[in-house]
DNA sequence: ATTAGGG
DNA sequence: CCCTAAT
C-alpha cells in the first residue's frame, strides 16, 4: 500500500459571503438575482440582518413562535402572503445533504441550509453562508455566532437586534470549489494532481469560492421602514420568519436557495425590510414545527425532524424593549448565552485540523479589503437615523440630538487564515469537505468583528463612530470588517466538572493563547486582550490539543510515512499542561468517550485497511490506518466495522449521520463477505498463504 | 492485550 | 461507545 502522506494546504482570506440586498426594489431584485445566480450557493445561509436594536434575548422577546400549520396556517406576520398549504407540507426536508449517487466528489451536495435574519441598522441583510453539514449541534453555534455580530456590532449599531430564526434551504450543490494547483485532476476523485504540490505550501493557492459576495447598489427604500430607528414606534414590527427556501435537490446551483431570498423580499412587505416574506415557490416544503422556540431546534432531534418552518413575530415584545430602551436610562440587553458552554452541541470535526488565526488577512492589502469588504456610505435620513447610544457617556448623550446616522454597507468579510490538513490519497470529494468543515468549524466556533479603519484595527468598542472617525465619509472607504474566532470567553476552570472530552473553544483559549503571536497573524496589533487565537475544528482526545499554524508547521517534521487518514498533530506537551486531562471527580464513573463520528475519510482508510487485513485483525487494522488516531483504538475500529457493514445493507433511508459514499459502502459489503467467507474456509482447511481480497 | 459480540 | 467473556 502506498504510503500516505500529508498534504498541508493553507488558505486564508476566504470570503464568508456577506449579502446586502434591500427588499422592495424590482431593480435592485433583479441585479440581486442576477448576482446570486451567478453565484454558487454553498451551504446553510446565515442570513443576519443587524437591526438597530436589540432585541435581545429570543426567548424573552420573541413570543411563542407561531406555528404555520397547514392547518390553522395562522400567521400574524401581516405582510408575509404565507401559503400555509406551501409552509406547512408534511413531507419532512429532505435532511440527507448527499445525493447518493451524484456526489462524490461534491460535498455535501444538495445543502439544507440554515438561514438567519437580524435585522440590521438600515434593512441591510447580511448573510453569511454556513454549511449544512454543519450539523445539528451546531444550531446553537449560529446563535452564538450572531451574538457575537451582535455583540461587535454594538458600536455601530448601539443596539443590536437579533430577531431572527433558522430556515432551511436547499442551496445547492455544495459550491466549494477548489483551485489546486497545477491539478488538472481536480476534477476528479483523486488526488493524484496534488501529490506534486506537495512541497509547496498551497497557500493562498486553495480558493475557496464557496462564498459569494453581493450587493445591492443603493440603500433602502424610501417606504422602508429602518429598524435600527429607535424614534419610530411604530416601525419596530420585527416578524421573525422562518423561511423556506425550496428544497428540490434537483435545483441547479443558480435556482438555489439565494435566488428566493432575495426575490421573495422583493415581494413587498410593508413590515419592512426586517421581514422576509415566505417563499410561495412548489419546491418549498415546509412543515410546521409546533410552538418550540427557536433554540429548541438546537437539539438534534428537532434538527432532523422538524426542518421547518416557523413564522412568527414578536412585536409585543419588541415593543416592550423598544419602550424600555427609549425611557430614562439606555439600557443595553446584553445577553449572557455566550457564556454558556458550546460543548455539548458542538459538533466535533476530527478529521480536518483546522486552525484559524485571527483576521490578519487584512493587514496586508487595504485596497482588496476594500473591494471585497469595504463599505459604501450613504446618506441616511436624520429624521429616522438618531443614534441611540447604549453607553450613555455624557458626551454621547448630548450628541445625541445632532447625530447624524452612518451607513455602512458590508460587502463582505474578511475570513481568517484557515489550515487543514489532508492526506494526499483523500479524494478531492474530502478536500472539499474538509474545507467545508473547517469554514464551519471557524463560523460555529463563535466569532466575532473586527473593525477595521484605514488598517488599523478599532478595538474600543466604546468609542463612537463619530469618535473613530467612522463616520466620517472620507474614511470609510478604508472601513473593513474581519470575522475573527470568538474566543473572548473565560476559559472555564481547570476544576470544572466538564471533563476534558467537552474540551471546547472555551478550553481552548488558553492553550491557544501559547501560540506566539508571530504564528498568528501579520497584524501584531490583534494581539491585545482579545487572545486572536487559532481556532480548530478539532477538540481532538485529551491527547490531542488544539491544532494551530505552530502545530502545522511541525507537521512537516512528521514522517510522512504515517498513514493515517486522519492525520492528527503530534502533541504539544505545552498544550497538554493546560487541558487538563481525566480529573475524575468521581472515580466511579469513568467519563465516557466522547463520540467521536468517522468522518468519510476515516471510513474510507478503514474500509482500505480492511480489504486488506481482513475482519479479524483489527489490531492491525488499527496499527495500518489509523495509528496516529489516538482515540481510536481497534475496538473502536470494529465497531465501526460492525456499524459500515449494518449501514451498508439498511436502506439509505434509514442512515443517518454523515452519509457515506455508497461505493465505500460497496466495499464494505464485499469485503465482509469476502472475509466472512474465508474465515469459514479457515475452519475447513488452513490457508497455504494469506488471502488477500483483490483491491 | 486482543478479539468477538451483545448492549 | 461501553462492557464482558474468552482467548
Amino acid at each position: 500500500m502506498m504510503l500516505q502522506k500529508r498534504l498541508d494546504y493553507g488558505f486564508s482570506g476566504c470570503q464568508v459571503p456577506a449579502m446586502l440586498y434591500f427588499p422592495k426594489s424590482a431593480k435592485r431584485k433583479r441585479s440581486a438575482r442576477r448576482k446570486v445566480e451567478n453565484k454558487q450557493l454553498c451551504a446553510i445561509d446565515l442570513l443576519a440582518t443587524v437591526a438597530g436594536e436589540l432585541l435581545s434575548e429570543r426567548e424573552n422577546c420573541a413570543p411563542s413562535p407561531q406555528c404555520i400549520d397547514g392547518a390553522s396556517g395562522t400567521t400574524n406576520t401581516s405582510k408575509a402572503s404565507v401559503k400555509p398549504d406551501h409552509l406547512c407540507q408534511k413531507e419532512p426536508l429532505k435532511t440527507e445533504p448527499f445525493d447518493q449517487h451524484s456526489c462524490n466528489d461534491t460535498v455535501l451536495g444538495p445543502e439544507v441550509a440554515t438561514k438567519r435574519q437580524i435585522s440590521c441598522g438600515s434593512t441591510e441583510h447580511l448573510h453569511i453562508l454556513r454549511p449544512k453539514d454543519s450539523g445539528p449541534a451546531s444550531l446553537l453555534d449560529k446563535y452564538d455566532i450572531l451574538d457575537a455580530i451582535a455583540r461587535e456590532s454594538k458600536t455601530l449599531n448601539n443596539r443590536v437586534d437579533i430577531s431572527y430564526s433558522a430556515a432551511y434551504a436547499v442551496a445547492g450543490r455544495c459550491g466549494t470549489e477548489t483551485n489546486l494547483p497545477a491539478s488538472p485532476e481536480v476534477e476528479g476523485d483523486g488526488l493524484t494532481g496534488f501529490q506534486e504540490s506537495e512541497n509547496q505550501m498551497p497557500g493562498n493557492g486553495l480558493d475557496i469560492n464557496a462564498v459569494g459576495i453581493y450587493g445591492m447598489e443603493d440603500s433602502m427604500d424610501l417606504d422602508t421602514k429602518p429598524p435600527a430607528l429607535v424614534s419610530s414606534d411604530s416601525s419596530t414590527e420585527v416578524p421573525v420568519c422562518w423561511n423556506y427556501l425550496p428544497s428540490n435537490s434537483s435545483l441547479p446551483k443558480q435556482e438555489s436557495g439565494m435566488e428566493h431570498v432575495v426575490d421573495r423580499d422583493d415581494d413587498d412587505n410593508s413590515s419592512g425590510c426586517t421581514h422576509l416574506s415566505t417563499i410561495t415557490n412548489k419546491a418549498c416544503r415546509p412543515r410546521c414545527i409546533g410552538n418550540h422556540r427557536v433554540r429548541k431546534l438546537s437539539t438534534l432531534k428537532y434538527w432532523r425532524a422538524a426542518p421547518n418552518i416557523l413564522k412568527y413575530s414578536h412585536i409585543s415584545d419588541y415593543d416592550t424593549e423598544k419602550k424600555r430602551s427609549l425611557h430614562g436610562k439606555k439600557i443595553y440587553y446584553t445577553r449572557q448565552r455566550t457564556q454558556r458552554s458550546y460543548c455539548k452541541r458542538r459538533k466535533l470535526f476530527e478529521r480536518c485540523l483546522v486552525s484559524a488565526s485571527n483576521g490578519g488577512m487584512y493587514s496586508g492589502d487595504i485596497p482588496n479589503l476594500c473591494e471585497m469588504g469595504g463599505i459604501g456610505t450613504e446618506a441616511h435620513d436624520p429624521r429616522t437615523a438618531v443614534l441611540d447610544t447604549y453607553d450613555a457617556s455624557p458626551s454621547q448623550a448630548e450628541q445625541s440630538s445632532s447625530y447624524n446616522s452612518v451607513k455602512l454597507r458590508i460587502k463582505s468579510f474578511m475570513v481568517p487564515e484557515l489550515f487543514i490538513e489532508i492526506p494526499e490519497t483523500a479524494t478531492v470529494g474530502s478536500l472539499k469537505q474538509t474545507v467545508m468543515e473547517a469554514v464551519t468549524a471557524f463560523l460555529q466556533g463563535g466569532m466575532s468583528i473586527g473593525v477595521l479603519l484605514q488598517g488599523k484595527k478599532v478595538r474600543d468598542d466604546n468609542k463612537t463612530l463619530r469618535q473613530t472617525g467612522i463616520s466620517c465619509s472620507d474614511k470609510l472607504d478604508n472601513l473593513g470588517f474581519t470575522l475573527e474566532p470568538s474566543l473572548t470567553q473565560t476559559p472555564p476552570p481547570l476544576t470544572s466538572l466538564r471533563g476534558p472530552h467537552f474540551l471546547c473553544l472555551d478550553d481552548a483559549v488558553e492553550p491557544l493563547a501559547r501560540i506566539p503571536p508571530g504564528a498568528l497573524s501579520i497584524d501584531q496589533e490583534a494581539t491585545d486582550s482579545t487572545p486572536q487565537a487559532v481556532l480548530t475544528s478539532s477538540p481532538v482526545s485529551d491527547h490531542e490539543p488544539i491544532h494551530s499554524p505552530t502545530d502545522a508547521s511541525s507537521l512537516d517534521q512528521t514522517p510522512a510515512d504515517k498513514l493515517a487518514l486522519v492525520a492528527l498533530p503530534p502533541v504539544s506537551i505545552e498544550a497538554l499542561a493546560v487541558v487538563p486531562l481525566r480529573k475524575p471527580r468521581h472515580p466511579e464513573h469513568v467519563q465516557r468517550r466522547i463520540r467521536r463520528p468517522f468522518s468519510v475519510a476515516e471510513v474510507e482508510a478503514l474500509v482500505q485497511a480492511v480489504e486488506k487485513l481482513g475482519t479479524g485483525r483489527w489490531r492491525d487494522v488499527k496499527l495500518r490506518a489509523f495509528d496516529s488516531a489516538k482515540h481510536r483504538t481497534y475496538v473502536d475500529l470494529k465497531d465501526k466495522w460492525k456499524t459500515l457493514v449494518h449501514t451498508a445493507r439498511i436502506s439509505p433511508q434509514q442512515r443517518r449521520g454523515e452519509p457515506v459514499p455508497q461505493e465505500l459502502l460497496d466495499r464494505v459489503l464485499s469485503a465482509q463477505a469476502f472475509w466472512s467467507q474465508q474465515q469459514s474456509k479457515l475452519h475447513a482447511k488452513p490457508p497455504a498463504a494469506e488471502p488477500c481480497l483483490l483491491l
